[in-house]
DNA sequence: CCCGCTTTGTGAACGCGTGCACGAGCGCCT
DNA sequence: AGGCGCTCGTGCACGCGTTCACAAAGCGGG
């Protein structure tokens, strides 16, 4: 009897997909469809029906068997264990061209994670207006992050100053970091880490092309033309 | 005796960690340290050292014992396994706030991952100048790829255009797909597709943080709820 | 009111990835 | 030349995540 909320750990997997169901019912609440079935809702996140209901049924018992699961009560379950019942004001470090392209992106807004400020190393930098933020100066930073009171960063720097940034975001409190840049970041281990690195990104898909691309002259022995049986 | 090139498969958690491993062999080498143990990739990888070693055992015995792993041998061996012997040019989909900080990233370029080109559906935008490269119309997106032997699309258009975007690129060629849009792409199987959904990452932040807030909460003696004989 | 249809929730089996632990091989020092 | 110390390569066990398969549980129709 889970009377209240639960605290059982949701495993790390399940975790990174709920953010997947989340947008696709509050897609779905905008089409007035105020119920859905795990097989739909796979078909739409392209996964397994059975990992489907597995991973909401880590949030408790929220389907109705024979029926399916109400759009709304799950959007407002999963808000909940995501922590989305408020905002979640960030702070970029880096102003340079994906710093801008973050501050300018709206996307983040949104979703949730207003940008509370934008700050730089480089004193020229300073002063210009990005995506409706001024852009401060990392000095400002133990301000920005008390003021709005900032538990997450964002490392848009180069590789050279991330682990800098790293460490400044760290000392003035911040617990969560996406990383951006292409390094390593060595921090306490009770802050959690997400890196997104494009080059990574791109060099997998190079290994699976190439890996096509052999494949493809052993099969056939000649001219490879991807023809992917679309219907 | 793996004469040739060995095409047993690598496992995919293997693939995801070699880009990881070339950065730091590269910066190695150019440090000109040209002997690299296990330990030491491992540690500057943030990584175990057995699992250093079990991949990097996936691309052949390269290493000597008692000794470590050549920097320069290793950078090449996995450079080949990754299909980085030459430059896989991208062409990117949506000049918008996002295609333009990735074309004047430049960090491409240097990777290997030339932009080849840029398009966008919106006329308005066609002809503008980004990163050294000129704004083409969606309709030149087959002339592109055909003329410079592209074989990775880059999805950086509003959510409700990606879907389209997706099946402009596999209609013109494009077999490898990375995905900045929060939409589950539909597309033949044999097309790659890596999903960079920048909320999401965001979120699974959010769920941590939210997380470490209650937990601190129970541990200070907030409300009376489950309490899970923790450390 | 009962029966059959639908869909959830989950126990259990399977498979993959991780990490340990150790044998095998190499170089260096005496 | 022989022994010693170091590091690789890998068999093995463990744990996590995925998937299957099915019982439990609602709903609607007759």
């Amino acid at each position: 009897m889970p009377s209240e909320r639960q605290r059982r750990r949701i495993p790390e997997a399940t975790v990174e997909r709920l953010p997947v169901y989340l947008r696709i019912l509050t897609e779905q609440a905008d089409l007035a469809i105020d119920n859905i079935s795990s097989d739909r809702l796979a078909e739409l996140g392209g996964v397994n029906a059975a990992k489907v209901r597995k991973d909401l049924s880590y949030l408790g018992s929220y389907g109705t068997r024979g029926v399916g699961y109400e759009v709304s009560y799950l959007v407002y379950q999963i808000r909940r264990e995501l922590g989305l019942t408020h905002d979640w004001p960030v702070v970029i470090v880096g102003a340079g061209n994906l710093g801008q392209a973050l501050a300018g992106y709206g996307g983040f807004g949104e979703r949730g994670f207003p940008v509370a400020g934008i700050v730089d190393i480089d004193p020229a930098k300073v002063g210009s207006v990005l995506g409706g933020v001024r852009v401060r100066h990392i000095d400002e930073l133990a301000q920005i992050v008390q003021a709005k009171h900032v538990n997450i960063g964002v490392i848009a720097t180069p590789s050279a100053a991330a682990q800098d940034a790293a460490e400044r975001l760290v000392r003035v409190g911040v617990t969560s970091i996406m990383n951006f840049a292409p390094v390593v970041l060595s921090v306490p281990r009770s802050i959690e880490v997400r890196k997104v690195d494009l080059a990574v990104e791109l060099q997998i898909l190079s290994y699976h092309e190439q890996r096509k691309a052999s494949n493809a002259l052993r099969s056939v022995g000649g001219a490879a033309t991807t023809r992917p049986a679309s219907a």
